[in-house]
DNA sequence: ACCTGAACACCGTTCAAGT
DNA sequence: ACCTGAACACCGTTCAAGT
């Protein structure tokens, strides 16, 4: 699904794409993450095979696979998700980091969408065996998830908007906070959901965007 | 600091603590879980290295690095959760605040029950078909929590320690992030667990006992 | 600059063998 | 029942060597 964009975000680019070995890395590595498969982990030697290319080769152009992930769910995101204004300081901060926080929530739709999306996460990783692979594979995308907060976090400290030492801690917590209001979206909602919803995030952004 | 704990907790026990290579392996792989070293990771031979035991003996007691894990974050909360009373004013009302809040928590428990927890409310709530029936049925056990919640917070008003207009926001507030918690328990957890946590429930705390 | 593949130090799990 | 430690199949990273 994503490999396209991956290739159609790099068009202008050199001349065979398929002599680029960085990019065939990248577009493997997207098509394990992207692939049915909720636990595929994206190890080093499983992208090499894909890609046609060397373990050596691999970390010349990613030196870690932190990096690898990084750039793959990166190229992802950056299909699907509408990039969030938090640079843009003509709007308060607080509506900037809620914005943004949103644009994470809302991959995970509402509705029978929201319930789809939690069943499935329930069913591979809650129900199913718990295996090491199956962790390892969780806390990779938790821990993408976490980074995306942290960035936009580092942003607004960079503006003086929250001290820099905290981030981490308060990228965990709001995190925390994203994951109940997706679990309060798939289970039967009351009237008043949307403001409480509302009231809720605008509750944990002040707390984060203080001293 | 809990290593303490886990031998008291199993004080009616055989004979020499130091003679049972169980009890051994619970205090060591507590103690790397508890250890200041926030990259501290619980490896096979980490664990039976620290408690004197070989690889083959820890795998006898503990089939599988989860359920190491488990046993060892069980053992933990065990001893951290005792509950104090909402109106006992000789303490910090932040410490009475997050007690009472683990009360709630540890409802849900941890590890395979906290899973089972989880996988039950999804399957009732969210994969059952969506009756109005069935709707009241699970407000009511919402209502029950967050009314809970209200009444700790109304008690703490009444002491002065927060706006009674903004109980009910704020007890929505802290119900969402214990349902993260709740979530996060059930999902595979990252070794910090317990820390990120601890930090996460004070922070919400913190928001909440706020002007 | 780009690529190769062996080597290294890890990981969790399995298992024949001891007591 | 409890324990041992080697062995296995992985993992991510490093690096001398090629082109």
């Amino acid at each position: 699904v994503y490999r396209y964009a991956v290739l159609v975000q790099n068009e202008g680019m050199p001349t065979d794409v398929m002599r680029n070995a960085r990019q065939r890395i990248l577009i493997a590595a997207v098509e394990i993450l992207s692939d049915d498969n909720a636990a595929s982990r994206l190890s080093v030697r499983a992208v090499a095979t894909r890609a046609n290319v060397s373990v050596g080769s691999l970390r010349h152009h990613f030196p870690t696979q932190r990096m690898l992930r990084d750039a793959a769910l990166q190229a992802i995101y950056d299909v699907v998700v509408p990039a969030a204004p938090i640079d843009d300081t003509s709007i308060p901060a607080h509506d900037r980091l809620v914005a943004s926080l949103r644009t994470i929530l809302d991959t995970g739709g509402h509705a029978s969408r929201a319930r789809a999306s939690i069943a499935s996460i329930v069913e591979s990783f809650v129900i199913a065996e718990q295996t090491e692979e199956l962790r390892e594979a969780y806390l990779a995308i938790v821990d993408e998830g976490v980074r995306r907060i942290e960035g936009w976090l580092t942003a607004l400290a960079g503006q003086g908007e929250l001290p820099l030492e905290h981030v981490a801690d308060r990228a965990q917590f709001l995190d925390t906070v994203l994951n109940g209001i997706t679990l309060q979206r798939a289970l039967p909602v009351a009237d008043d959901a949307v403001r409480v919803e509302e009231r809720t995030l605008r509750l944990a952004v002040d707390a984060t965007l203080r001293p």
